[in-house]
RNA sequence: GUGGUUGUAGCUCAGUUGGUUAGAGCGUCGGAUUGUGGUUCCGAAGGUCGCCGGUUCGAGACCGGUCUUCCACCCCA
Protein backbone atom coordinates (compact mmCIF):
# COMPACT_ATOMS: atom_id res chain seq x y z
CA UNK A 1 0.00 0.00 0.00
CA UNK A 2 1.25 3.47 -0.33
CA UNK A 3 3.14 4.74 2.19
CA UNK A 4 2.08 7.89 4.29
CA UNK A 5 3.14 11.00 2.88
CA UNK A 6 5.70 13.48 4.58
CA UNK A 7 7.54 16.25 4.02
CA UNK A 8 11.17 17.20 4.79
CA UNK A 9 12.61 17.58 7.84
CA UNK A 10 12.41 21.81 8.98
CA UNK A 11 9.54 22.28 6.66
CA UNK A 12 5.52 23.09 7.02
CA UNK A 13 2.62 23.50 4.97
CA UNK A 14 0.77 26.52 5.22
CA UNK A 15 -2.93 25.73 5.89
CA UNK A 16 -6.17 29.02 4.88
CA UNK A 17 -5.95 30.18 8.40
CA UNK A 18 -2.37 30.46 9.16
CA UNK A 19 -1.68 31.65 5.55
CA UNK A 20 -4.56 34.04 6.10
CA UNK A 21 -2.48 35.97 9.52
CA UNK A 22 1.33 35.19 7.59
CA UNK A 23 -0.15 37.55 4.72
CA UNK A 24 -1.62 39.86 7.24
CA UNK A 25 2.29 40.37 8.47
CA UNK A 26 3.62 40.58 5.06
CA UNK A 27 1.23 42.88 3.94
CA UNK A 28 1.94 44.96 7.05
CA UNK A 29 5.55 44.80 6.79
CA UNK A 30 5.19 45.35 2.57
CA UNK A 31 3.12 48.61 2.91
CA UNK A 32 5.65 50.49 5.09
CA UNK A 33 8.52 49.22 2.82
CA UNK A 34 6.76 51.35 0.61
CA UNK A 35 5.85 54.29 2.08
CA UNK A 36 9.34 54.18 3.03
CA UNK A 37 10.25 54.45 -0.65
CA UNK A 38 11.52 51.14 -1.12
CA UNK A 39 10.81 49.15 -4.26
CA UNK A 40 10.65 45.11 -4.89
CA UNK A 41 13.07 43.20 -6.61
CA UNK A 42 13.08 38.89 -6.46
CA UNK A 43 16.38 36.49 -7.09
CA UNK A 44 16.34 32.66 -8.28
CA UNK A 45 15.59 30.48 -5.24
CA UNK A 46 19.31 28.86 -6.29
CA UNK A 47 22.33 30.31 -6.96
CA UNK A 48 25.44 29.36 -8.87
CA UNK A 49 27.50 27.67 -5.71
CA UNK A 50 30.21 29.92 -5.94
CA UNK A 51 27.94 33.25 -5.40
CA UNK A 52 27.12 31.67 -2.33
CA UNK A 53 29.89 29.35 -1.32
CA UNK A 54 32.69 30.85 1.13
CA UNK A 55 30.13 34.05 2.16
CA UNK A 56 28.87 33.20 5.06
CA UNK A 57 31.69 31.16 6.76
CA UNK A 58 32.78 27.93 7.39
CA UNK A 59 29.43 27.12 9.36
CA UNK A 60 27.67 28.82 6.27
CA UNK A 61 28.71 26.52 3.94
CA UNK A 62 27.93 23.72 5.73
CA UNK A 63 24.46 24.60 5.84
CA UNK A 64 24.07 25.74 2.55
CA UNK A 65 21.63 23.49 0.48
CA UNK A 66 23.76 21.76 -2.51
CA UNK A 67 21.68 21.01 -6.09
CA UNK A 68 22.96 18.07 -7.52
CA UNK A 69 24.23 18.16 -11.10
CA UNK A 70 21.59 17.18 -13.75
CA UNK A 71 22.78 13.87 -15.97
CA UNK A 72 25.74 11.70 -15.08
CA UNK A 73 26.95 13.92 -12.24
CA UNK A 74 29.97 11.25 -11.13
CA UNK A 75 31.43 11.45 -14.03
CA UNK A 76 32.97 14.69 -13.85
CA UNK A 77 34.13 13.82 -10.28
CA UNK A 78 37.78 13.48 -9.90
CA UNK A 79 38.36 9.51 -9.25
CA UNK A 80 40.98 10.15 -6.25
CA UNK A 81 38.59 12.59 -4.66
CA UNK A 82 35.70 9.79 -4.76
CA UNK A 83 38.11 7.37 -3.76
CA UNK A 84 39.43 9.08 -0.64
CA UNK A 85 35.56 10.14 0.25
CA UNK A 86 36.35 13.53 0.48
CA UNK A 87 32.72 15.11 0.62
CA UNK A 88 34.03 18.41 0.23
CA UNK A 89 35.70 18.25 -3.30
CA UNK A 90 33.77 15.89 -4.49
CA UNK A 91 30.56 17.97 -3.65
CA UNK A 92 32.14 21.10 -5.66
CA UNK A 93 32.87 18.51 -8.50
CA UNK A 94 28.86 17.61 -8.40
CA UNK A 95 27.28 20.35 -7.26
CA UNK A 96 27.53 23.65 -9.45
CA UNK A 97 24.26 25.31 -7.98
CA UNK A 98 22.64 26.00 -4.38
CA UNK A 99 19.74 27.18 -3.04
CA UNK A 100 19.31 30.94 -1.75
CA UNK A 101 21.12 30.95 1.84
CA UNK A 102 19.80 34.46 3.25
CA UNK A 103 18.91 37.70 1.05
CA UNK A 104 22.05 40.28 1.54
CA UNK A 105 24.41 38.36 -1.03
CA UNK A 106 21.99 37.31 -3.87
CA UNK A 107 21.13 40.95 -3.93
CA UNK A 108 24.97 42.00 -3.32
CA UNK A 109 24.99 39.96 -6.89
CA UNK A 110 21.80 41.80 -8.26
CA UNK A 111 23.70 44.85 -7.44
CA UNK A 112 26.48 44.63 -9.09
CA UNK A 113 24.96 42.76 -12.00
CA UNK A 114 22.65 45.37 -12.80
CA UNK A 115 24.92 48.57 -11.42
CA UNK A 116 24.58 50.02 -15.06
CA UNK A 117 20.77 50.60 -14.92
CA UNK A 118 20.44 51.12 -11.24
CA UNK A 119 20.03 54.59 -10.01
CA UNK A 120 21.96 55.41 -6.64
CA UNK A 121 20.66 55.11 -3.70
CA UNK A 122 19.01 52.14 -4.18
CA UNK A 123 16.81 50.89 -1.96
CA UNK A 124 15.06 47.85 -1.97
CA UNK A 125 13.29 45.74 -0.33
CA UNK A 126 12.66 41.59 -1.10
CA UNK A 127 10.69 38.93 0.67
CA UNK A 128 11.43 35.55 -0.27
CA UNK A 129 11.83 32.16 1.47
CA UNK A 130 15.97 31.15 2.09
CA UNK A 131 16.69 27.73 3.11
CA UNK A 132 19.27 27.00 5.44
CA UNK A 133 20.55 22.84 6.29
CA UNK A 134 20.57 23.81 9.80
CA UNK A 135 18.88 21.45 12.96
CA UNK A 136 15.50 22.59 13.28
CA UNK A 137 14.30 24.30 16.84
CA UNK A 138 11.58 26.23 17.73
CA UNK A 139 10.64 28.97 15.53
CA UNK A 140 14.11 27.86 13.17
CA UNK A 141 13.29 25.95 10.10
CA UNK A 142 14.79 24.77 7.18
CA UNK A 143 12.45 26.63 4.72
CA UNK A 144 11.52 29.99 6.06
CA UNK A 145 10.76 33.58 4.57
CA UNK A 146 13.06 35.99 5.16
CA UNK A 147 11.94 40.24 5.10
CA UNK A 148 14.81 42.43 3.69
CA UNK A 149 14.62 46.26 3.34
CA UNK A 150 18.36 47.33 2.31
CA UNK A 151 20.13 50.50 1.05
CA UNK A 152 23.22 50.92 -0.89
CA UNK A 153 25.49 53.21 -2.49
CA UNK A 154 25.34 55.90 0.50
CA UNK A 155 26.82 56.63 3.90
CA UNK A 156 24.50 59.16 4.86
CA UNK A 157 23.30 57.91 8.80
CA UNK A 158 20.09 59.19 7.93
CA UNK A 159 19.65 55.96 6.23
CA UNK A 160 19.89 54.26 10.05
CA UNK A 161 17.49 56.73 11.48
CA UNK A 162 15.40 55.73 8.79
CA UNK A 163 15.23 51.80 10.05
CA UNK A 164 14.28 52.69 13.17
CA UNK A 165 11.33 54.64 12.12
CA UNK A 166 10.43 52.03 9.89
CA UNK A 167 11.23 49.14 12.55
CA UNK A 168 8.85 51.59 14.60
CA UNK A 169 5.84 52.29 12.06
CA UNK A 170 5.78 48.44 11.36
CA UNK A 171 5.41 46.93 15.00
CA UNK A 172 3.53 49.88 16.29
CA UNK A 173 1.09 49.12 13.01
CA UNK A 174 1.27 45.29 14.09
CA UNK A 175 0.32 46.41 17.53
CA UNK A 176 3.07 45.28 19.06
CA UNK A 177 3.50 47.27 22.26
CA UNK A 178 7.07 47.34 23.91
CA UNK A 179 9.62 46.01 21.01
CA UNK A 180 13.31 47.36 22.02
CA UNK A 181 15.11 48.51 18.96
CA UNK A 182 18.65 47.86 20.57
CA UNK A 183 21.70 49.43 18.42
CA UNK A 184 25.41 48.85 18.83
CA UNK A 185 28.54 50.06 16.32
CA UNK A 186 30.85 47.60 15.33
CA UNK A 187 33.36 50.76 15.03
CA UNK A 188 32.83 50.38 19.08
CA UNK A 189 33.27 47.34 19.72
CA UNK A 190 36.90 47.60 17.37
CA UNK A 191 37.48 50.51 19.51
CA UNK A 192 37.17 48.48 22.82
CA UNK A 193 39.10 45.31 21.40
CA UNK A 194 42.08 48.03 20.41
CA UNK A 195 41.94 49.77 23.72
CA UNK A 196 42.18 46.45 25.88
CA UNK A 197 44.74 45.30 23.36
CA UNK A 198 42.62 42.11 21.91
CA UNK A 199 42.26 43.49 18.14
CA UNK A 200 43.26 40.01 16.85
CA UNK A 201 40.73 38.38 18.51
CA UNK A 202 37.64 40.69 18.09
CA UNK A 203 35.21 38.03 16.97
CA UNK A 204 36.15 35.65 19.47
CA UNK A 205 35.51 38.83 22.09
CA UNK A 206 32.50 40.35 20.69
CA UNK A 207 30.81 36.70 20.45
CA UNK A 208 31.70 35.89 24.10
CA UNK A 209 30.18 39.34 25.28
CA UNK A 210 27.22 38.80 23.11
CA UNK A 211 26.39 35.92 25.13
CA UNK A 212 26.51 37.66 27.78
CA UNK A 213 22.19 37.78 28.69
CA UNK A 214 22.20 33.95 28.42
CA UNK A 215 25.57 32.88 30.37
CA UNK A 216 25.86 35.92 32.95
CA UNK A 217 29.04 38.00 33.38
CA UNK A 218 31.16 34.88 34.62
CA UNK A 219 30.21 32.89 31.53
CA UNK A 220 31.41 35.44 29.26
CA UNK A 221 34.56 35.70 31.22
CA UNK A 222 35.08 32.24 31.08
CA UNK A 223 34.78 31.76 27.48
CA UNK A 224 37.06 35.12 26.89
CA UNK A 225 39.62 33.66 28.61
CA UNK A 226 39.56 30.32 27.26
CA UNK A 227 39.74 32.01 23.35
CA UNK A 228 43.24 33.40 24.78
CA UNK A 229 41.75 36.95 25.47
CA UNK A 230 44.22 38.23 28.58
CA UNK A 231 42.95 38.23 32.51
CA UNK A 232 43.88 41.67 32.36
CA UNK A 233 42.38 42.83 28.89
CA UNK A 234 39.32 41.40 30.48
CA UNK A 235 39.39 43.73 33.69
CA UNK A 236 39.58 46.78 31.40
CA UNK A 237 36.21 45.97 30.05
CA UNK A 238 35.01 45.63 33.43
CA UNK A 239 32.33 48.40 32.81
CA UNK A 240 30.40 46.81 30.04
CA UNK A 241 29.55 43.90 32.34
CA UNK A 242 27.02 45.93 34.02
CA UNK A 243 26.40 49.04 31.42
CA UNK A 244 22.82 51.10 32.48
CA UNK A 245 21.72 54.27 32.64
CA UNK A 246 20.25 56.09 29.76
CA UNK A 247 21.64 56.37 26.08
CA UNK A 248 22.97 59.68 26.83
CA UNK A 249 24.74 58.08 29.93
CA UNK A 250 25.71 55.02 27.84
CA UNK A 251 27.34 57.76 25.01
CA UNK A 252 29.73 59.08 28.21
CA UNK A 253 31.05 56.25 29.74
CA UNK A 254 31.66 55.03 25.80
CA UNK A 255 33.81 58.08 25.34
CA UNK A 256 35.45 57.62 28.62
CA UNK A 257 36.74 54.26 27.86
CA UNK A 258 37.42 54.82 24.00
CA UNK A 259 39.25 58.12 24.33
CA UNK A 260 42.62 56.69 23.41
CA UNK A 261 40.81 54.98 19.84
CA UNK A 262 39.82 56.65 16.96
CA UNK A 263 38.23 53.67 15.29
CA UNK A 264 35.75 53.92 18.86
CA UNK A 265 35.24 57.54 18.82
CA UNK A 266 34.30 57.45 15.22
CA UNK A 267 31.56 54.60 16.16
CA UNK A 268 30.21 56.39 19.31
CA UNK A 269 29.84 59.35 17.07
CA UNK A 270 27.75 58.05 14.22
CA UNK A 271 25.71 56.57 17.33
CA UNK A 272 25.59 59.39 19.27
CA UNK A 273 23.95 60.83 15.63
CA UNK A 274 21.34 58.59 15.19
CA UNK A 275 20.29 59.02 18.97
CA UNK A 276 20.04 62.40 18.26
CA UNK A 277 17.93 62.46 15.40
CA UNK A 278 15.52 60.05 17.17
CA UNK A 279 15.03 61.86 20.23
CA UNK A 280 14.08 64.98 18.18
CA UNK A 281 11.73 62.80 15.83
CA UNK A 282 10.14 60.64 18.17
CA UNK A 283 8.93 57.32 18.03
CA UNK A 284 5.29 56.03 18.30
CA UNK A 285 6.09 52.93 20.86
CA UNK A 286 9.66 51.73 20.28
CA UNK A 287 12.02 51.82 22.43
CA UNK A 288 15.41 52.64 21.37
CA UNK A 289 18.45 51.48 23.35
CA UNK A 290 22.31 50.96 23.04
CA UNK A 291 23.26 47.63 23.91
CA UNK A 292 27.26 47.20 23.38
CA UNK A 293 26.77 43.54 23.97
CA UNK A 294 25.10 43.42 20.76
CA UNK A 295 27.38 41.63 18.29
CA UNK A 296 25.52 39.21 16.78
CA UNK A 297 24.84 38.71 13.19
CA UNK A 298 26.89 38.19 9.94
CA UNK A 299 30.69 39.47 10.73
CA UNK A 300 30.89 41.99 8.16
CA UNK A 301 29.00 44.65 9.49
CA UNK A 302 31.00 47.43 9.88
CA UNK A 303 29.03 50.32 12.05
CA UNK A 304 25.61 50.28 12.75
CA UNK A 305 24.10 47.27 14.36
CA UNK A 306 20.38 46.38 15.05
CA UNK A 307 18.46 43.68 16.98
CA UNK A 308 15.07 44.39 18.26
CA UNK A 309 13.74 42.42 20.82
CA UNK A 310 10.04 41.64 21.52
CA UNK A 311 8.06 43.18 24.12
CA UNK A 312 9.43 41.41 28.03
CA UNK A 313 5.99 39.82 28.60
CA UNK A 314 7.13 37.58 25.30
CA UNK A 315 9.84 34.89 25.65
CA UNK A 316 11.33 34.95 22.64
CA UNK A 317 14.92 36.42 21.61
CA UNK A 318 15.58 38.59 18.94
CA UNK A 319 12.42 39.65 15.92
CA UNK A 320 14.50 41.66 13.78
CA UNK A 321 18.26 42.45 13.13
CA UNK A 322 20.37 44.47 10.77
CA UNK A 323 23.39 46.76 10.24
CA UNK A 324 25.83 48.50 7.57
CA UNK A 325 28.26 46.83 5.60
CA UNK A 326 30.64 49.41 4.22
CA UNK A 327 31.66 46.85 1.35
CA UNK A 328 28.39 45.07 0.28
CA UNK A 329 29.55 44.49 -2.87
CA UNK A 330 33.02 44.73 -2.93
CA UNK A 331 32.93 40.32 -2.60
CA UNK A 332 31.94 40.51 -6.54
CA UNK A 333 34.31 43.42 -7.68
CA UNK A 334 32.46 46.25 -7.24
CA UNK A 335 34.03 48.41 -4.75
CA UNK A 336 33.27 51.54 -2.32
CA UNK A 337 29.11 50.74 -2.31
CA UNK A 338 28.08 51.13 1.32
CA UNK A 339 24.82 49.13 2.26
CA UNK A 340 22.62 49.14 5.26
CA UNK A 341 19.30 47.49 5.34
CA UNK A 342 17.71 45.56 8.02
CA UNK A 343 15.29 41.99 8.38
CA UNK A 344 12.00 41.39 9.57
CA UNK A 345 11.95 37.53 11.54
CA UNK A 346 8.57 36.54 9.78
CA UNK A 347 7.93 33.22 11.85
CA UNK A 348 9.13 34.60 15.91
CA UNK A 349 6.57 37.53 14.39
CA UNK A 350 4.10 35.06 14.13
CA UNK A 351 4.76 33.46 17.81
CA UNK A 352 4.46 37.24 19.35
CA UNK A 353 1.12 37.94 17.37
CA UNK A 354 0.05 34.35 18.28
CA UNK A 355 0.59 34.80 22.09
CA UNK A 356 -0.59 38.59 22.34
CA UNK A 357 -3.87 37.88 20.62
CA UNK A 358 -2.84 40.56 18.33
CA UNK A 359 -4.39 39.22 15.11
CA UNK A 360 -6.99 40.78 14.10
CA UNK A 361 -10.36 39.23 13.59
CA UNK A 362 -10.39 40.42 10.35
CA UNK A 363 -7.48 38.45 8.88
CA UNK A 364 -9.31 34.87 7.74
CA UNK A 365 -10.02 35.51 4.64
CA UNK A 366 -13.32 33.55 4.67
CA UNK A 367 -16.62 33.59 2.94
CA UNK A 368 -19.11 36.47 3.41
CA UNK A 369 -22.17 34.13 2.59
CA UNK A 370 -22.76 30.77 1.80
CA UNK A 371 -26.17 29.56 -0.87
CA UNK A 372 -27.89 26.33 0.39
CA UNK A 373 -28.64 24.17 -2.26
CA UNK A 374 -31.63 23.06 -2.99
CA UNK A 375 -32.17 21.30 -6.43
CA UNK A 376 -31.64 22.87 -9.61
CA UNK A 377 -33.70 25.61 -10.47
CA UNK A 378 -32.85 27.01 -7.07
CA UNK A 379 -29.57 26.72 -7.78
CA UNK A 380 -29.53 28.60 -11.21
CA UNK A 381 -31.76 31.35 -8.85
CA UNK A 382 -29.21 31.12 -5.89
CA UNK A 383 -26.20 31.98 -8.82
CA UNK A 384 -28.02 34.95 -10.23
CA UNK A 385 -28.08 36.29 -6.97
CA UNK A 386 -24.42 35.40 -6.24
CA UNK A 387 -23.46 36.63 -9.66
CA UNK A 388 -24.61 40.05 -8.26
CA UNK A 389 -22.98 39.24 -5.01
CA UNK A 390 -19.17 38.50 -6.25
CA UNK A 391 -19.66 41.18 -8.78
CA UNK A 392 -19.61 43.85 -5.54
CA UNK A 393 -16.79 42.08 -4.02
CA UNK A 394 -18.35 39.91 -1.66
CA UNK A 395 -16.81 36.76 -0.71
CA UNK A 396 -19.72 34.36 -1.82
CA UNK A 397 -20.10 30.39 -2.75
CA UNK A 398 -23.05 28.13 -2.73
CA UNK A 399 -22.43 24.65 -2.05
CA UNK A 400 -22.19 22.00 -4.84
CA UNK A 401 -24.07 19.44 -4.18
CA UNK A 402 -28.06 19.18 -2.99
CA UNK A 403 -27.13 17.90 0.05
CA UNK A 404 -29.41 17.87 3.00
CA UNK A 405 -30.20 20.86 4.77
CA UNK A 406 -28.90 19.77 7.72
CA UNK A 407 -25.09 19.09 6.50
CA UNK A 408 -25.16 22.32 4.33
CA UNK A 409 -26.04 24.25 7.39
CA UNK A 410 -23.60 22.18 9.01
CA UNK A 411 -20.53 23.13 6.87
CA UNK A 412 -21.47 27.09 6.89
CA UNK A 413 -21.12 26.61 10.72
CA UNK A 414 -17.65 24.60 10.75
CA UNK A 415 -16.62 27.02 8.12
CA UNK A 416 -17.73 29.69 10.22
CA UNK A 417 -19.00 31.55 7.68
CA UNK A 418 -21.58 34.69 9.17
CA UNK A 419 -24.50 34.34 6.44
CA UNK A 420 -26.10 31.75 4.86
CA UNK A 421 -29.09 32.46 2.45
CA UNK A 422 -31.43 29.75 1.48
CA UNK A 423 -33.68 29.65 -1.82
CA UNK A 424 -36.00 26.67 -1.78
CA UNK A 425 -39.15 25.86 -3.89
CA UNK A 426 -41.44 28.86 -1.47
CA UNK A 427 -38.88 31.45 -2.10
CA UNK A 428 -38.31 30.68 -5.95
CA UNK A 429 -42.27 30.47 -6.33
CA UNK A 430 -42.19 34.12 -4.42
CA UNK A 431 -39.02 35.39 -6.01
CA UNK A 432 -37.25 35.36 -2.41
CA UNK A 433 -34.50 34.28 -0.59
CA UNK A 434 -33.98 33.65 3.40
CA UNK A 435 -30.67 35.16 4.54
CA UNK A 436 -30.01 33.63 8.22
CA UNK A 437 -27.20 35.20 10.47
CA UNK A 438 -25.20 32.06 11.56
CA UNK A 439 -24.02 33.69 14.98
CA UNK A 440 -27.59 35.11 16.05
CA UNK A 441 -29.93 32.67 14.80
CA UNK A 442 -32.18 35.10 12.81
CA UNK A 443 -33.37 34.88 9.64
CA UNK A 444 -35.56 37.12 7.34
CA UNK A 445 -36.92 36.98 4.11
CA UNK A 446 -36.39 39.22 1.17
CA UNK A 447 -37.30 39.81 -2.79
CA UNK A 448 -34.36 39.38 -4.74
CA UNK A 449 -34.05 42.72 -6.09
CA UNK A 450 -32.90 43.71 -2.28
CA UNK A 451 -29.99 41.51 -2.51
CA UNK A 452 -27.24 44.32 -3.05
CA UNK A 453 -29.32 46.65 -0.49
CA UNK A 454 -29.45 44.49 2.46
CA UNK A 455 -25.32 43.70 2.34
C1' G B 1 27.87 18.95 13.25
C1' U B 2 27.56 17.49 19.22
C1' G B 3 24.37 15.85 23.43
C1' G B 4 19.49 14.75 24.98
C1' U B 5 14.16 13.95 23.94
C1' U B 6 9.71 12.25 21.34
C1' G B 7 6.67 8.93 18.08
C1' U B 8 0.01 4.47 19.69
C1' A B 9 -6.93 6.28 15.37
C1' G B 10 -7.74 12.64 11.65
C1' C B 11 -6.38 15.44 16.74
C1' U B 12 -5.03 15.15 22.22
C1' C B 13 -3.48 11.17 24.92
C1' A B 14 -4.12 6.13 28.18
C1' G B 15 -2.00 1.22 27.74
C1' U B 16 0.40 -2.36 34.74
C1' U B 17 6.84 -6.60 35.86
C1' G B 18 6.68 -8.51 28.28
C1' G B 19 0.93 -12.38 27.95
C1' U B 20 -5.43 -13.70 24.22
C1' U B 21 -9.00 -9.66 20.01
C1' A B 22 -4.67 -2.24 21.59
C1' G B 23 -8.49 1.75 24.56
C1' A B 24 -10.76 6.85 25.85
C1' G B 25 -12.19 11.87 24.74
C1' C B 26 -12.72 15.05 20.71
C1' G B 27 -13.45 14.96 15.49
C1' U B 28 -15.55 12.19 11.05
C1' C B 29 -19.66 9.41 8.89
C1' G B 30 -24.85 7.44 9.38
C1' G B 31 -29.55 7.69 12.04
C1' A B 32 -33.33 10.08 15.61
C1' U B 33 -34.93 15.06 12.29
C1' U B 34 -36.25 13.76 3.73
C1' G B 35 -36.32 23.08 4.57
C1' U B 36 -32.02 24.83 9.01
C1' G B 37 -26.05 24.50 12.02
C1' G B 38 -24.03 25.32 17.17
C1' U B 39 -27.04 21.43 22.41
C1' U B 40 -28.78 16.18 23.13
C1' C B 41 -29.47 10.73 22.18
C1' C B 42 -28.28 6.07 19.33
C1' G B 43 -24.96 3.61 16.06
C1' A B 44 -20.66 2.90 12.77
C1' A B 45 -16.09 3.42 10.45
C1' G B 46 -11.15 4.41 11.47
C1' G B 47 -4.47 1.52 13.92
C1' U B 48 1.37 -2.94 9.98
C1' C B 49 1.60 0.87 17.81
C1' G B 50 7.15 5.87 12.86
C1' C B 51 10.29 2.32 9.90
C1' C B 52 14.01 -1.87 9.66
C1' G B 53 16.34 -5.56 12.31
C1' G B 54 17.33 -8.30 17.04
C1' U B 55 16.16 -10.81 21.99
C1' U B 56 11.89 -14.06 23.44
C1' C B 57 7.37 -19.52 23.31
C1' G B 58 5.29 -14.51 22.99
C1' A B 59 7.11 -7.32 21.85
C1' G B 60 3.07 -1.37 21.57
C1' A B 61 6.41 -2.27 25.90
C1' C B 62 13.18 -4.73 26.04
C1' C B 63 17.92 -3.99 22.72
C1' G B 64 20.42 -1.89 18.10
C1' G B 65 19.95 1.07 13.81
C1' U B 66 17.24 4.70 11.08
C1' C B 67 13.68 8.61 10.25
C1' U B 68 10.75 12.26 12.75
C1' U B 69 9.47 15.85 16.88
C1' C B 70 11.02 19.03 20.50
C1' C B 71 15.17 20.98 23.63
C1' A B 72 20.27 22.57 24.75
C1' C B 73 25.00 23.61 22.23
C1' C B 74 27.46 25.48 17.57
C1' C B 75 25.52 29.05 14.59
C1' C B 76 21.64 32.05 13.29
C1' A B 77 16.43 34.69 11.35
Amino acid sequence: MAKKPGIPKGTRDFSPVELAKRNYIFDTIKKHFQVFGFQPIETPSFENSDTLMGKYGDEGDRLIFKILNSGDYLRKANEADLTAKDSTKVAAQISEKALRYDLTVPFARYVVMHQNEIDFPFKRFQIQPVWRADRPQKGRFREFFQCDADVVGSKSLWQEVEFVQLYDAVFNDLGVEGVTVKMNNRKILSGIAEVIGAQDKLIDFTVALDKLDKIGEDGVKKEMLEKGIAESAIEKVQPLFNFTGTNTEKLDKLKDLLAASETGMKGVEELAFIIAAIENLGLQQAKLDIDVTLARGLNYYTGAIFEVAAPDTVKIGSIGGGGRYDDLTGIFGLKDISGVGISFGLDRIFLVLEELNLFPETVNNNLDVLFINFGENEALASFKLMQQLRKAGYKADMYPDAAKPAKQFKYADKRGIPNVITIGSQELADETFTLKNMKSGEQNTYKFNEILSIF
